[in-house]
DNA sequence: TTGGTCATGTAATTCGTTACATGATTGA
DNA sequence: TCAATCATGTAACGAATTACATGACCAA
């Protein structure tokens, strides 16, 4: 139930409504921690029940402000602190990789090729998105870049491996 | 919904009973697609009302022995050669990179230590099985150490990043 | 005045987890 | 005979997705 950290993480920072924090989600947190609309403001209205968070100012058009409170904090700080408990590892390629064999050779190296062609695509989308961060300097760019290097990172290691992987099939 | 998928291709190789898949993935499957008992025997259920398979026997202990259909081989078949839709990438880690600034110099690196730990111990995990499985040579291996290659490269990764982010804390 | 954006919600459904329930069979 | 294993299920709950519903405000 990490969206709840994720919107006391972004509260952390600043103040925002419900809507805010949907914008926020889309631009920044999308590709780590996707969540719809509804997902949101169900957990805002449970925060707020649970004292983490409140409402701090009203806006027009029913807009409320959320702002984070000691508890919030407190609860974000220990989640910080907690070990991670490391990503469910369910792994839908991995998958059709074990019943490689129930596939003809031509579908094999189809779903292989198809992987390096997405793993490569994803790699130079964020090789760009690296040069063009490269000339900005905030405070907040340090995590923001040790987060793409993370995905740089994984997109070249599935792109090695299905080369790799292309090239067992023919033994 | 691969959990189906995951039956089928176990059953497409032999026909079995839920208590037999439920070992099946115990032993081979729990790393790329953890399911449990409770999900396996509703979803056989499904499948058999379905026609994706069918009770071809029954033994003691009211023991049914599912066996795939034709029906149930094709949607195996269509599984395996649509598209791959990508792991959805809801990263804890990632998520705490993102709050970084909002943890103490002494936090971060703890959450970064740890996840290097982890990743180290899972790299040396995996490469003693490879050397374990290099001295066996059946049809079957040939998947499984394609799988395993990923998980290795995977486990690489994640500590080669973690040590250079760590280093990244320090500047 | 009307269309776009701001803004918040509910309902239905699926997938997954944990815990509980039940009983038959086998081997020591 | 009794404990372990075989064998199948139900119930309650939480997390996530999709679709739908509603309305206020602002600018052209």
């Amino acid at each position: 139930m990490s969206l709840r950290h994720a919107l006391l993480g972004l509260l952390a920072d600043r103040s925002a409504s419900g809507y805010d924090l949907m914008k926020l989600f889309d631009t920044s947190l999308a590709h780590v921690w996707p969540a719809t609309q509804s997902q949101m403001y169900g957990e805002l209205n449970r925060l707020a029940e649970a004292g983490r968070v409140e409402v701090s100012a009203e806006g027009p058009r029913r807009r409320k402000e959320y702002t984070i409170t000691a508890q919030g904090r407190k609860e974000l700080d220990d989640w910080l602190t907690a070990p991670t408990q490391q990503s469910p590892r369910r792994n839908e390629l991995l998958l059709k990789v074990f019943f490689l064999n129930l596939a003809t050779p031509e579908q094999a190296r189809a779903i292989l090729a198809e992987r390096e062609g997405r793993a490569t695509a994803d790699h130079e989308r964020l090789a760009a998105l690296r040069t063009a961060l490269e000339s900005e300097d905030g405070p907040l760019t340090v995590n923001g870049r040790i987060a793409l290097e993370y995905g740089l990172r994984w997109a070249e290691m599935e792109r090695d491996w299905a080369r790799w992987a292309t090239g067992q099939l023919e033994r």
